[in-house]
DNA sequence: TCGAATACTTGACTTTCTCAAGGAAAAGAT
DNA sequence: ATCTTTTCCTTGAGAAAGTCAAGTATTCGA
């Protein structure tokens, strides 16, 4: 049957996303203690990017897909570190965002790097990766 | 420079990445409750494939990327629920090896069917599916 | 202006995870 | 064959991360 088919094939696109994005989260570990960073601190560094808008804590919370109280713990760590401040939203008394300090963007950039040179990703050519590009970026779009 | 472009292409790559098997993970934990699963436990869940030989616990904490105790708590986990079993290695016995039940295979592919049905993935066509399938095996071989 | 809704924090608690230590089985050396 | 070494799993103690319920402050709407 035809769905059968496309029910295997999306099975084995899972299974293979998760494989690699398992491989990168593991690269990452290797070089987090180097950086001072436990694996969840890192995953809410890497939602601050410095070139948009800085993101209320709630909408951090549900990009984890977790607790509002567990994003007050984790950013207090990266504020302790000095990679990270909550500040004040300017329009909103009751948000206050999450902004990366120059540290912290310096932290990240390095994480991203080191990340990215290991990923099983680097081992397509690099017209491999703009196909990748486009479909991944197709996919998310869909959302 | 050539570096740049290709570092900021990886870059890419690596966040859309981690973005979908965000949104896959968070689509899994919406079915999870209803399953009588954790996250934890559907992790291990998902590498106990039926069709490949089982593997020794030593591995799955490989595969996880944890401390071998951490599998015997989620194994026991599994067992007590009545999904997998731990059974003695036919020919090392130091080795325990963790296999699905028929209950277990009945949930796991519960737990693989709901995600992929959901799965940002499945808003591609299903050639753009077999281009996906063809890039993301090829950098899984090269590992 | 007053009630309802929203955003963050705090505190108590559970679950997950790691580390150090220990026991059992296999492998290697003598 | 015996003894040492290594490998694998488990146990127990403890740290870290996560959830939930309650509380405070701010904004929104009737």
């Amino acid at each position: 049957m035809l769905g059968t088919m496309s029910d295997e094939l999306a099975a084995s696109l899972l299974s293979q996303m998760m494989s690699i994005s398992g491989q990168i989260s593991g690269r990452m570990r290797e070089g987090l203690d180097r950086l001072g960073l436990t694996e969840p601190t890192a995953n809410l560094l890497w939602l601050l990017r410095p070139d948009v808008d800085p993101l209320p804590l709630r909408k951090l919370a549900a990009l984890l897909h977790c607790d509002p109280s567990n994003i007050t713990l984790l950013s207090a760590q990266l504020e302790q570190r000095g990679l990270a401040e909550r500040r004040p939203h300017p329009r909103d008394g009751r948000v206050r965002t999450l902004v990366l300090t120059p540290a912290g963007q310096d932290v990240r950039q390095r994480l991203i790097d080191a990340v990215a040179r290991h990923s099983p990703l680097a081992g397509l050519t690099l017209d491999e990766q703009h196909q990748l590009d486009r479909l991944l970026t197709k996919a998310i779009d869909a959302l």
